[in-house]
DNA sequence: TGCTACCCTTGAATCGATTCAACTCGTTTC
DNA sequence: GAAACGAGTTGAATCGATTCAAGGGTAGCA
């Protein structure tokens, strides 16, 4: 363990430590021929920051948590992409963590990232904590809510607009004639899923004469969305719905594969489908998926930036950002014959 | 910022910082009743441990670095997935960082997370890292290659036997009566491109009569891999392959995208498909998806168990761990008409 | 009673970067 | 020539958890 410190490259440039940390830090308030000599110390002897003593001293550090609902899902990853872009241009690292929708380990991570000190945190919850991020809050570590907005608009949030995603949904599958809609979603906790929802309410109101049906799932995952299509074939056939509108692809792409397996309803002949997200795989699927597109980096992009502006400013009121979906329109939404 | 530390719990306590550290961290060494009276003590002020001070202090962390290759890809969320719960037991952080096959992202995660002492770095190498890995270790920390095994074996690694899985494919082809063999994979500087390739010309020259015809792509994605099958579309029929064996899934999704975008070539029909991962979506593809199946959660459970052990006992010589690919048959490799 | 052994507890020293009051030295101003 | 100023530099103090030598107390034993 041959660590080099600043007092070891001090020493070397014939410097000071303060003056090693001013070339680091403030490199305009030392003369050129020390910053010289002192990157030169540095070169010579490898050093490297130590973050935890910066850390220690500062008070604040440069990482910051990211709270993941789902890690599996391919939405999720885009967002972390962004966030992590955004961060590193930055000089700051993202802990990551993946709850798997399982709030046991959701409030793991967020203690596991509290004792890293980290500035703030990302957090696209699924079980409630709320209560744990105010008291982070307290101690000047803000959360952002990504994905989803919070119930009391107590933190800021960046998402996109789930209910009027939802009407979009719905009102393109009643444009492509369909009357007998089934929207296959789940956990109803899930604020998207629920929002999701009603916007597909308002569009089945608006348009009259048009059932909204739920079908649940335990989870928004393939295999949950194939168990949910399963279901739907199970039925006697006047009984099934004409279009299902899915919560998030993957669970439109697990109907899709259950039902295109089955073989007895065609899609979209005799079943129209549609999913959210927008997924790089709902292009490549069975039937290419129709879906509602997301601007997913730009909201993991967006979030790291109110995050990092309210660590510097606790005293922000807390903003909620809605980025408005677009249809993307697929062959799994073709007319009826 | 009313932070707590552990000076405020020990006065509170009516005890010695020694004896709250003890508490904390050898709890058979302290009387149950100082021990009551501190977690009363703690669980009043909400004390949380500084990390940073505790990393300053002993030198090593509980954090680990993991830089991916390609954040998109399933199949690295899955290992992520793994190595994160095994890290999560252990009460260790990871530190993410995605270098979407750009070497100087690579390289700059590297340093970041240098700078944030991790205790240890696993990383699914794209550019030349190797040197950087080699003065990380002579400072203590350990690295674990995933997903592939280094040239000269200077590194543990945990990875799946892509010459073997490559035969396999290639065997597999040849059985369901394919003899003019495409592989779409690259770039060619990736070990497990070029590895899948080598085992596909191995089954390839033992079956005899059979062409491995390799058609190179700029990077192993969905768009790179519609690409490359849009390429073989625009050749007279006559000199289209039978197979095609694409290096990951990605590729074959984006393959078979174009395909049955096109239409003229179907599959399995007309050409038979193979990619390699088995992610979850190569199930639900327009076609399902014959592929090899990788035990990537397996694959981040070990590397990272591997990656404490050498970190806890740097002395250890350097291990390449391969598991061995499982063939999963599904329709887009039938036989052909 | 004296002695040893054992169990707990104590608190100063430590890790390494940052900060900042104090200082040096050369230059400018009156 | 004295005073004021500015630019650089210095090094001790600091952050908070851990460590460990030293010491206090109690029980056991002769």
């Amino acid at each position: 363990m041959a660590s080099v410190s600043i007092r070891d490259v001090a020493h070397r440039a014939g410097v000071s430590v303060g003056t090693v940390s001013n070339v680091l830090n403030r490199p305009d308030a030392v003369s050129p021929e020390s910053a010289m000599r002192v990157q030169e110390a540095i070169d010579a002897l490898g050093y490297v920051r130590n973050e935890a003593a910066r850390k220690l001293r500062q008070g604040i550090s440069a990482t910051v948590g990211f709270v993941v609902l789902d890690g599996q899902n391919p939405y999720y990853n885009d967002v972390v992409r962004g966030a992590s872009d955004e961060a590193t241009q930055r000089g700051i690292a993202i802990l990551f963590g993946d709850s798997a929708e399982e709030p046991v380990r959701e409030r793991m991570y967020i203690d596991l990232f509290e004792e890293h000190q980290v500035r703030g945190l990302l957090v696209a919850p699924f079980g409630d904590v709320f209560s744990r991020l105010e008291r982070l809050r307290e101690r000047g570590v803000p959360a952002v809510l990504v994905g989803r907005y919070s119930g009391q608009n107590r933190f800021s949030s960046v998402s996109v607009d789930n209910i009027s995603g939802g009407r979009m949904a719905v009102e393109h599958l009643v444009d492509v004639g369909r009357r007998r809609i089934a929207f296959v979603g789940g956990p109803l906790e899930l604020r998207e899923v629920t929002d999701r929802l009603a916007g597909a309410r308002i569009a089945a109101e608006d348009a009259g004469n048009v059932g909204i049906e739920v079908v649940p799932t335990n989870a928004t995952t393939v295999e949950e969305g194939a168990a949910a299509g399963l279901r739907l074939l199970d039925r006697p056939a006047r009984e099934r719905p004409d279009a299902i509108f899915a919560a998030n692809d993957l669970l439109a792409l697990g109907v899709l594969q259950a039902l295109v397996e089955d073989g007895r309803m065609r899609v979209p002949e005799e079943i129209a489908l549609i999913g959210f997200d927008d997924i790089a795989f709902a292009a490549a699927a069975a039937v290419p998926l129709t879906s509602l597109r997301q601007p997913s980096s730009t909201i993991g992009k967006t979030a790291l930036r109110i995050l990092l502006e309210e660590a510097d400013d606790p005293g922000l009121i807390p903003r909620q950002t809605v980025f408005q979906p677009e249809l993307i329109v697929r062959r799994s939404t073709g007319r009826p014959t």
